[in-house]
DNA sequence: TCTCTTGGCGGGAACGTTACCACGAATATC
DNA sequence: GATATTCGTGGTAACGTTCCCGCCAAGAGA
């Protein structure tokens, strides 16, 4: 009579069947105090045969938290934030916490509405890779929050993870060095974008300490797309040059589509163009050459921002700023011009 | 004195602010009748006024709706995968409704963890890539559920949408039939698998239909790899044979596997060996050369997948099976053999 | 034996929302 | 002009959980 058929079972239902009060019956579920072995015993074996299932949706309301957290980054479809997704819904899961995701497409209008979707679900804290400049909504958000990317610099008083650019540029731009190319050229993104200034300052970091004149480098711009490499690249192509040219690409898919504009322009990489990406996407690893890249730790990245939000919910200390160290991942897109590689002789620079 | 600082407010600050009772307050927020249009218009100010924010917890709780959806899948940070959840989830918000995210690493106890959190968490349904043979949890799960992926086909009692296999092995071998490919080699997946066979099937009705026998195609086994599609393609360059070998992959990772393969061996890419994928995943688009493949339509699938599932939640109607047809990406990856291709004088294939 | 403490348990309120019902006023119908 | 209908509004219960408080019994100490 208590439980109809087609309704869940609720936790009345469990302390009707062991034969005490729902009050008993949530104690034996939850708090292990004050509380008769044997009563619990007869709870929790009430609960399995009636097939209780805890209400989140009634706990979260008693008690404040929804135990679920937001991730807001622009498209859940891309490579490289597919990578923070996961290592963000790892890190939540080994928490007893659940995700939910949301795609912003880069616009700041959907991106609003999705953080709106956030507050309203209750979400207990929330990850966000910021599109609009300006972020109005933030001092409106009110929700723990911790921001992913390189957009985050923006943002002083937040918590935020990020890649190190500077290490992950002084990575790349080591290795075109010891590889014999001093002074590469760059294709970085679009002037707007508050990335490309951080990846060109890296860069003069480097070279003020290598006592080398930045202003020797060519530089082009482009969309953060295989068609603004590639258009980038032909800019690059169509200048005057001696030798051997050596580009290092501020985004993996750009460096992709100057691979494919070196080959539609008769050259080969890495044979008369040496290439370097900055991501790590999986791609890089199957286009021919492979891609030598300087690879964002993606998925650390997803779960380093989840256990910084769990900081900003639980102690709001100070808000910090994390930079995750990249890797360099080694193909065949850079050829060893270096002295001291027999292969140079033989000019094949093939690897 | 009504709403303390820290608190968010609530619907009864709302009405307090407007003058009026909750009930008016929630009829103004939701149902468009029974209400003055000034008296709306107050309630509504009132709640910009002091910012609130339906919460959509207690809705949940009250209505026995959470607004939430839940989709287990393998991994997130899997191409196909992400595409395909980037489709649920656009679908998902143009209802006004969340996903949950979890992935499975095709392990059947980390799903069955996440579908007990999915059912704690009260979604309205689920979206689930079963991986587990047996699901035993199926009958216990108790909610509305749509499966996708080709491991549906084992659960007949259950709607489920997925690729249709059939028509993508037709589009594949007709391409290949088209350009001088009557009989090519098969590297499918391992034995075990659902899918392997749904491929196969495909292609010995094809040839019949033609008048072939698939005895004559050569077949390799592999994991679902890169590695898997490697050694068997090496397993199948050992194999004696005359001339041009074409290769029809059930999917792209094992094409790009085999295509390495294949330059390791010192031959070519499509001047020696043709090869053909199935998946269409964005790195075919950056091998060289660029892997002719047939794409399943991964965010179609997520999308039919929810608006399956709205259907299992509202109507349930009786289960469906819907099978989204795949499309041919055209690379460069398969040689022209075929008598009217004009390049085959000059023996080149190179597209 | 009486009091005091302790541990186990039940009753009730509260979280924020919406559905249902009742009430009063205004309008429509005869 | 009396009754029926409609419309706008307010009061209250309920969703499922946990926390606080009070009660009772059992044991300890005087």
């Amino acid at each position: 009579m208590s439980q109809s058929r087609n309704r869940r079972p609720t936790i009345v239902d469990v302390a009707e069947r062991a034969g005490v009060s729902k009050s008993t019956a949530a104690r034996a579920l939850t708090a292990s105090t004050n509380i008769t072995e044997e009563t619990r015993d007869r709870v929790v074996k009430a609960a399995a045969a009636v097939g209780y299932e805890r209400n989140h949706l009634a706990v979260g309301m008693r008690s404040g938290r929804s135990g679920m957290l937001g991730l807001v980054i622009p498209d859940i479809a891309n490579p490289f934030w597919s990578d923070v997704a996961r290592g963000a819904q790892d890190r939540a899961a080994r928490a007893g916490m659940s995700l939910l995701v949301f795609s912003s497409d880069w616009d700041p209008q959907v991106e609003a509405t999705h953080l709106q979707t956030l507050r309203r679900a209750r979400v207990d804290g929330a990850i966000i890779n910021p599109v609009s400049d300006s972020f109005d909504d933030l001092d409106r958000f009110g929700l723990p929050c911790v921001f992913i990317g390189s957009s985050a610099e923006r943002f002083p008083d937040v918590s935020s993870v990020g890649s190190d650019i500077s290490q992950a540029v002084r990575l790349g731009l080591d290795l075109l060095v010891a590889k014999g190319h001093p002074a590469p050229a760059l294709i970085l993104g679009p002037k707007s974008r508050l990335a490309r200034a951080r990846f060109l300052r890296a860069v003069h970091e480097h070279c003020v300490e290598r006592d080398v004149d930045p202003a020797i480098m060519a530089i082009e711009d482009g969309e953060y797309t295989v068609d603004g490499g590639r258009e980038a690249m032909r800019r690059l192509l169509a200048r005057p040059r001696v030798g051997h040219l050596a580009v290092f690409a501020a985004n993996d898919m750009m460096a992709l589509g100057a691979m494919m504009a070196v080959r539609e322009t008769g050259l080969d990489c890495p044979r008369d163009v040496s290439i370097v990406g900055f991501d790590g996407i999986p791609s890089g690893e199957f286009a021919w050459p492979g891609l030598t890249t300087v690879a964002k730790p993606g998925r650390d990245i997803g779960e380093r921002a989840v256990e910084g939000l769990f900081d900003e919910i639980e102690h709001k200390p100070e808000h910090r700023r994390i930079y995750m160290p990249c890797r360099l991942i080694e193909r065949g897109s850079l050829a060893d011009l270096s002295v001291h590689n027999p292969m140079r002789i033989a000019g094949a620079g093939r690897v």
